[in-house]
RNA sequence: GGUGGGGUUCCCGAGUGGCUAAAGGGGGCAGACUGUAAAUCUGCUGGUUGUACCUUCGGUGGUUCGAAUCCACCCCCCACCA
């Protein structure tokens, strides 16, 4: 049986860490309460917020027990890491629902059940901090000459940090100190940009005379554009939210990942074996098991985020759309995927808009704004300039005049398909 | 507090009275080629009852037939000095 520790080293998760040495042995020696913070500023979780979540599950599977502390109270600062500029300050009942949502989304991944995880919100202490009394205590032990020397607050120094921005990091430290003292908790992750952050609590921790303390971040997810991991479809985030991103669009931005890092996803996103994921990917691989491996991340990672149902449902309407990659199933995998009959396929998952029949009698309602009342287009001069580029298509036909009006006598059975690009598809279903 | 330099469309950045919905690059989208991939090439990249109109260059007023461009005041950022 493989520690949990070279398991996170195999598949990836381990960037920079306190001592390598410690951790190993902390994590393969009973069980370790851990925590992960997360910013309650949006109402939900995407996909870049998950390496940190999968890490998490991980860990709880191997008997640890995580803390997800919410930032309740560092929300209403905002962390200059990796920020070009302050962010915007929330208001206590923003933080409040963004927390809720946030602890629905992680249920999926992780058990919340008591004994099992902790959920805390940082506003609940730092709340309650007396001004005084906490530079006494806290800030007394923090160097500012060290505190400028850090990268976070060095890059923002030349355009402005405010003095608000510069106590993130020793609240944040002071997070970890609490959490060790109330919960016994010994580690802390979280992504590489948070690295200083860490650092500085666990500093903090030994310096408040708390003995095995540790840290590890993961690394930063890039795509092949050097941007952040997890945006697609013009820039938008792909959320973990159906009322966001459907169900079958989560499913696809998986399945159109790039070739060359799909080894990495499947070890990050999937639980399959890495022996497994090696063997799927490993060497020269040709299109077709390429392609199902890509269906494998997409299914699995679908079925995490959105259960096994709802994934299955996914794959089907994918293939009877664009074809299976390996509908014999003779590439073998652990995958639930293979266990689906493929037969089965149908297109009634696709994302669908209703409309009201009315819109389209006697002259019928016009292409473009047909394009955007689907949700395809945000306005109808993009529609518009989409159309004339032809990348439009009704009923799988390319539209080849702007000025088309769609008419009822273009639907059949009440339906009708419409996409952008080859990718976006909407089934247009009279109301 | 003083002096100087700045705030331009998603981002960077040109533009110092009309030819400017605003150069160039990045990003994004689409087309071709493919494997629902990457790379490459091509086109598009403010909005709108659909091509003529409307809104945009930190904010508010003003000069002018006409302002991103000139003037006044204000807000914000940067550098140096105190």
């Amino acid at each position: 049986m493989k520690s949990v520790y070279r398991e996170l080293q195999d598949r990836g998760f381990v960037y920079q860490e306190t001592d390598a040495g410690s951790i190993e042995k902390l994590l393969n020696t009973g069980s370790v309460t851990f925590y992960v913070g997360f910013d309650p500023t949006g109402s939900s979780l995407h996909v870049g917020h998950l390496l940190p979540i999968m890490a998490m599950r991980l860990l709880q599977r191997a008997g640890h027990v995580p803390i997800a502390l919410v930032g309740g109270a560092t929300a209403q600062i905002g962390d200059p890491s990796g920020r070009v500029s302050a962010r915007p300050i929330l208001t206590k009942e923003e933080v409040a629902a963004n927390a809720r949502a946030l602890k629905a989304q992680l249920a999926r991944f992780i058990s919340l059940d008591s004994g099992q995880a902790h959920f805390v919100d940082n506003a609940d202490w730092l709340c309650r901090i007396n001004y005084l009394d906490f530079l006494r205590e806290i800030g007394s032990r923090f160097s500012v000459n060290k505190m400028l020397a850090q990268d976070s607050v060095k890059s923002r120094l030349e355009d402005g940090l405010t003095f608000l921005e510069f106590n993130y990091s020793i609240l944040q430290a002071y997070d970890f100190v609490v959490l060790n003292r109330d919960y016994g908790c010994q580690m802390q992750f979280g992504g590489q940009d948070q690295w200083g952050n860490m650092v500085a609590g666990v500093e903090l921790a030994r310096k408040m005379g708390r003995e095995g303390v540790e840290c590890l971040t993961f690394p930063l997810l890039l795509d092949s554009a050097g941007k952040k991991f997890g945006k697609t479809a013009g820039g938008h985030n792909v959320w973990l939210d159906v009322n966001r991103t459907p169900v079958f669009e989560y499913y696809q931005f998986w399945r159109n990942c790039d070739d060359a890092a799909l080894a990495k996803l499947l070890c990050y996103f999937t639980a399959l074996p890495v022996e497994e994921i090696r063997r799927l990917t490993d060497g020269n691989k040709d299109a077709r098991e390429l392609n199902r491996a890509k269906e494998i991340l997409a299914y699995e990672a679908t079925a995490l985020a959105h259960g096994e149902a709802a994934a299955r449902e996914a794959f089907l309407t994918a293939g009877g759309k664009f074809g299976f990659a390996d509908p014999e199933g003779t590439i073998a995998t652990s995958s639930a995927v293979a266990a689906i009959d493929v037969k089965t396929a149908r297109e009634e998952a696709l994302p669908t808009v209703e409309l009201p029949a009315a819109d389209f009698a006697g002259e019928g309602m016009w292409i473009a704004k047909l394009m955007v009342a689907a949700g395809l287009c945000p306005s109808t001069s993009e529609a518009r300039r989409l159309i004339q580029g032809g990348g439009a298509y009704l009923n799988d036909q390319r539209v080849a005049d702007v000025a088309l009006n769609v008419k009822a006598g273009d639907f059949s059975g009440g339906e009708l398909l419409l996409k952008a690009g080859k990718k976006q598809i909407k089934r247009v279903k009279l109301q």
